[in-house]
DNA sequence: GTCTATATTCCGATAGAC
DNA sequence: GTCTATCGGAATATAGAC
């Protein structure tokens, strides 16, 4: 006989489902254009029962959002090594999330922000307090250059993911990740160690 | 006694201000959020009569998008000096164009092709035909390697545009254009003419 | 050349039955 | 927990009066 306590959920997958469905519409579409209608029709479910679970549609995109990768777990493989091979190691870390599945998360974010400023505020500080404070603290730059220092890496790596999977524009696109950090590398790693304009 | 010939045009001022209204309104929303009623109420006159002028959505923005500056007449000021200094005036009038009142029209695309399948094909065409091939053919690179180099810009520039222009992250949003020409720079240069992975 | 009126479609959100 | 029905709004586009 099977004892039953607590909550009895309903359909347990029924929850992930609307999640991967609203994902992959958010990463296809953005914020905006990605509908209700459409992503409960993908996860098989009724429209309503969207609004049921999640209240409205900021908060549907906010749980989306919250489970990618957490970046203070990916800190530590960036600076794990020569100081020299730091820029290096952050492309190819950066493109190996992007690359998997939840890379779409993060693809979902960036088309988001551009027609929505609610989620490019989003954007914005999840790229400056999860990801380039915690690595530019780590490798002794004068706080004073931590903002440019930071932004610049910034420009190169959303430009990276703009082209690669957003805009598609090849040979990027589908390049492979070790000729991209291996070309890339470089860059970041005069952004965040070499000199800076004064 | 004035004396007229030829075709009468009804007010010359209404087409450049529907025009004025629909550049601004799809460089602030992108094309699918930029309505034409919204664009009809800026310019102060009715919505139908951009239907009448356009035919369409499509060809409005087409039209919009059509006077930017020519990338042809750039290309020899970017030329124009030792082939070491090539990245840095590349970012430097890069820079200029974007910051003038005709960047909008790149902005304009830029935010547009992120949700627009059919900007974003614009974009690509734009960035490989009018601006990379006319730069990377002047410069003696490999012929081989040329969509790599070029689509590697295409990754910086692009990036500096969005985080400038439309996330609008600090300091690089508002940093001024030389110093970031001077940090910048020397990326471009790389990709354009330094070593590439093999 | 300009505008009114409207056809058509799709959206987010809610109330309430089962 | 799930779904039917619907409200209220905004969009593109067209037809046609003046």
């Amino acid at each position: 006989m099977t004892r039953r306590t607590g909550r009895r959920p309903g359909n347990p997958g029924t929850r992930e489902a609307i999640l991967d469905a609203a994902r992959a519409a958010f990463a296809e579409r953005g914020f905006d254009a990605a509908s209700i209608r459409a992503i409960a029709a993908a996860a098989g479910v009724d429209p309503a029962l969207v609004h049921h679970y999640f209240g409205n549609k900021d908060q549907l995109f906010l749980t989306a959002m919250n489970f990618p990768v957490d970046p203070g777990q990916l800190v530590p493989r960036v600076l794990a090594g020569d100081r020299d091979g730091v820029g290096e190691r952050m492309v190819r870390i950066f493109l190996g999330v992007w690359d998997s599945p939840a890379g779409s998360a993060g693809v979902a974010l960036l088309r988001s922000a551009v027609s929505n400023e609610w989620t490019a505020r989003l954007l914005r500080e999840f790229i400056t307090t999860q990801v380039l404070r915690r690595v530019l603290e780590q490798l002794d730059v004068a706080p004073a250059e931590l903002p440019l220092r930071g932004s610049l890496v910034a420009t190169q790596m959303i430009g990276l993911a703009m082209m690669r999977h957003v805009i598609r524009l090849e040979p990027v696109a589908s390049a492979d990740p070790e000729a991209l950090a291996a070309a890339i590398g470089p860059t970041i790693q005069r952004y965040l160690t070499g000199p800076l304009p004064t």
